[in-house]
RNA sequence: GGAGAGGUGGCUGAGUGGUUGAAAGCGGCUCCCUGCUAAGGAGUUACAGGAGGCAACUUCUGUCGAGGGUUCGAAUCCCUCCCUCUCCGCCA
């Protein structure tokens, strides 16, 4: 969430910064609310002194004496309805004004960073460095090749479980996904970060502080007899886990690596990507996420950007890092690299973390502050994939291919797979 | 699902109508004393918003789960809702 006073005090610097995003905004109507809301709240702070000042004098007229049914009491009285009546309109309107600006300012992305690159499209994004030599042959297969040859997964049954874009995973490709889950697990926890286990249904305060709320909610699976969604990434229940704390300065920063399912209901995405394990209703992601002092955030966030790559690295997958335009940035991002791994079956790089800082737009919406001394400061958030599973399995098949129709693994994965290849059982 | 208890500051925990924004303790911060990884003393310390000031800071309002109500005045009384805990039932 966007900062109301700078959107009252700042309006023009604000929208052009929004702006860069390739959307004009126009924030005149909502710095006039801004205004007229802190007005109302002059005004009627103004009438509650004077009624706490009379209340004060009723009980102390009548402590020294006074009759408490009296002229002079009475009067007194009358006077404190009078203001009491008033401040009741008041804040009637008042409210009405907060509530609106609330409801605008939760609606409003994120400031891009002034490092992000600007650009119309993803076509601008800036690739930064590249990792790796890329495999490429014309004759080797796709993903959804591979896994059908070694029937790692069975997507037609999913189908009649399920519906589309669901995956039942077996046999060698089940016990991959779960070789993976635990190698990334170890390989971050071996690095300080606390691994978490967080529940996958959320409440829409936790969707409304992380950023899919209000404006993402069709993105999202809701229950309907509760006020509990999917969680589309453990990005949300993380940001939660600290929602509503003063978290003390020398306990920054905090690291979390935490493994969840995530739900995705992929509105508009009809048609794409409808093969294999690239874009599914649900798939396993390990996600990193940092809550660190306002002043380390951009540090953190090349760390937490090289933490992501290690796994890539580790598993020996070739891939290269953009740094996103304004244009291709996430709601909630000042600034993202997005790591893409590649795919010499499909011939492509694929996006397969995605590596965020968001300065205090989720600690604003969550209330997440710290506190060194006297000063009370919202804390920064950072999340990265670390990595989506089902890519990077996908990644693994096609690099790992061999013209014998096995699939090699990385010598990494072998004590989490217990295998050194996947081949026809 | 049934019965009961409870939600107070960073934390623990007092407080049933009028300097209670809130005792006490812990923790934090500042200073003093002392000094081998520690202890003692004094002071200070909630959050949010508004106004004034370059600033230190001053001042006003709101906030004791949320929302309503009673009252000149509510943490305290009334109503509704939410959440947590305990016991029973059910259950992996």
């Amino acid at each position: 969430m966007l900062d109301q006073r700078l959107v009252r005090d700042n309006p023009e610097t604000i929208a052009q910064q929004l702006g860069r995003r390739g959307k004009a905004v126009d924030l005149t109507k909502l710095q006039l609310i801004a205004q007229q809301q802190r007005d109302l709240e002059q005004q009627r702070s103004n009438l509650q002194a004077e009624g706490n000042r009379i209340g004060k004098e009723v009980g102390q007229r009548i402590k020294s004496g006074a009759d408490p049914n009296g002229d002079e009491v009475a009067e007194l009285r009358q006077q404190g309805n009078a203001i009491k009546q008033k401040v009741a309109v008041l804040e009637e309107d008042e409210k009405k004004l907060s509530s609106e600006l609330k409801q605008q300012l939760l609606g409003f992305p994120n400031l891009p960073s002034e490092a992000c690159p600007d650009g119309r499209s993803e076509d601008d994004n800036i690739e930064v460095r590249r990792w790796g030599t890329p495999r490429v042959d014309d004759n080797l297969d796709e993903h959804w090749q591979i896994a059908e040859r070694l029937q790692l997964f069975d997507t037609e049954r999913s189908v009649r479980i399920a519906q589309s874009r669901f995956v039942t995973l077996m046999g060698q490709g089940a016990r991959l996904e779960r070789g993976l889950i635990n190698f990334m697990l170890d390989l971050h926890t071996s690095k300080g970060y606390r691994e978490v286990l967080p529940p996958v249904l959320v409440n829409s305060a936790s969707l409304t502080g992380s950023g899919q709320l209000p404006k993402f909610a069709e993105e999202s699976f809701r229950c309907a007899e509760d006020d509990l969604w999917l969680t589309p990434t453990a990005e949300v229940p993380v940001t939660s886990l600290h929602r509503d704390e003063i978290i003390p300065a020398d306990q920054l920063p905090l690291r979390y690596a935490a493994y969840s399912p995530c739900f995705r209901r992929e509105a508009g995405s009809y048609g794409r990507d409808t093969r294999g394990l690239i874009r599914l209703h649900q798939f396993n992601k390990v996600e990193l996420y940092w809550f660190v002092h306002p002043d380390h955030s951009e540090e953190a966030h090349q760390q937490i950007t090289a933490d992501a790559e290690a796994v890539l690295q580790a598993l020996e997958l070739p891939y290269r890092v953009l740094d996103l335009c304004t244009a291709d940035l996430g709601f909630s991002a000042r600034r993202t690299y997005d790591l893409e791994v590649w795919l010499p079956g499909a011939g492509a790089y694929r996006e397969i973390s995605s590596c965020s800082i968001c300065g205090d737009f989720q600690a604003r919406r969550s209330s997440i502050r710290t506190k060194a001394g006297k000063a009370t400061k919202l804390v920064h958030t950072l999340n990265g994939s670390g990595l989506a599973v089902g890519r990077t399995m996908a990644a693994l098949l096609e690099n790992g291919q061999q013209p014998d129709g096995s699939v090699l693994l990385p010598k990494s994965l072998v004590p989490y797979v217990g295998r050194e290849r996947l081949q026809p059982e």
